[in-house]
DNA sequence: AGCGCACCTAGCCATATGGACAGGTAACAG
DNA sequence: CTGTTACCTGTCCATATGGCTAGGTGCGCT
């Protein structure tokens, strides 16, 4: 039942035939391409994937640019995704914005390690149509999650809807975006450095500082810096 | 709690033979036991490891029990876990402990998902005799790290015996015991609770919550409540 | 009994922080 | 031109925080 295993570095078993943006035969496989920084998740999902009937992983890249060369190369029916491919998950989030508009066959199922509210909400508006978190998935959920985004359905892990459904519903404006100097504050802020340490430190003033800062807060739903690192964290954004 | 998952296969390849303390035949398999709680992680790990010449993969484990019960019942050579198994990491640290107390003839190595100086010269002292982080291995150095590891020699990924020597050499205790009701404080400092109310919320008064990170500041080396934060959940603490 | 440890409390003081106000600049898109 | 956005600056004030010293209790261990 096992033995699927394929070398690490993994043979492309075939060459990248027509691909239609339409539906493709049914007796085809879902041809899937795997996306992560992680060997041990690249073989994992690939095993799992590939002891789904009617699933092949045509490609694994470990890097955004990575992506897009495979994407552009093989063209495959679902990208199977963790944003956290860099350092900077927003340009995971422009990745996808990216491959829905270039390649609308191809769909985007994020596999994630945290859940970031910030991120959901945002890869949805980004067209991405499937969010599981890896800690969460079962095995076969995994196979069918594909094939499920491949026909266009919406996939999302447990919970996840839910904290979909409550963002929209909040009465702050999640999604909102962090600027790069907000960003950068913020990263010193995690530091322990002081409002004024980091005002002498990027040549600003403390008042911009704190000017930078309540925007954060305002963002993320923060009332004081402790709670400030915690929540950014939890976004992914340090 | 959950049972031990056993193979695909549904094999179990050996009733546990005689496990004599002393080295093993050369011809016989080095048996591995894998613990993660994360299904991708489990496979990928197994995948890799089956594909090395002389290592077997006799069991998986998903939570602390089913860990002690595995190691009980097949009596691996070595044990590959990542101790974010239940909430608590140190339980996991308690269960090396007690496995290389009770079955020294089982050697352990640590595949963790984040590096965490407190984290490892703690495992370091219990008797852990690996430690790899998942985002940092080769396919094939996952291999070898366990092999090696069964001859009793100690591997550490890139960077970690650096830090461990790093550590030891700094003038902060390090892997100083953080206390219950400090790690109590904490949460709430990470939910951006003034002292004032932690104080109110935990029934002690303010300035006992200022003694607790007093102490949780020299403990992870932090001066602010926001590095403080940050420290802690490096550490995994959070 | 003496010791260390976790835990708790008090007071003092300089400084940091959060929150609010009211502005300014430059770049860029419609 | 007008609006938007990122970015920057200032002032005001109440409160929070960090750092310190100097104690107290109860518990388990030797």
């Amino acid at each position: 039942m096992n033995e699927v295993v394929r070398t690490a570095t993994g043979a492309i078993p075939l060459a990248r035939p027509d691909v239609p943006l339409g539906r493709r035969s049914p007796h085809s496989k879902t041809r899937v391409l795997v996306a992560d920084r992680n060997v041990i998740i690249r073989i994992g999902v690939r095993a799992i994937l590939e002891r789904t009937p009617g699933v092949a992983v045509v490609a694994e890249a470990t890097t955004y640019d990575a992506v897009l060369d495979a994407v552009d190369e093989h063209g495959p029916d679902v990208l199977v995704i963790d944003l956290d491919l860099g350092d900077d998950t927003t340009r995971g989030l422009q990745l996808c914005e990216e491959i829905t508009k270039r390649y609308p066959h191809t769909k985007i199922m994020i596999l994630a390690s945290t859940l970031s509210e910030f991120v959901v909400v945002d890869a949805m508006r980004r067209g991405v149509t499937g969010y599981l978190l890896k800690d969460d998935v079962k095995a076969d959920e995994l196979g069918k999650a594909v094939r499920t985004v491949q026909d266009g359905e919406v996939v999302m892990g447990k919970g996840i809807g839910n904290l979909v459904a409550h963002s929209l519903g909040s009465h702050r404006d999640i999604g909102e975006h962090v600027t790069d100097r907000e960003l950068e504050v913020l990263k010193l802020v995690a530091r322990g450095l002081s409002n004024k340490q980091i005002a002498a430190g990027i040549y600003i003033t403390e008042s911009t500082v704190k000017f930078h800062l309540q925007n954060l807060s305002r963002k993320l739903g923060a009332h004081r810096r402790a709670e400030l690192v915690h929540k950014a964290t939890a976004a992914g954004l340090l």
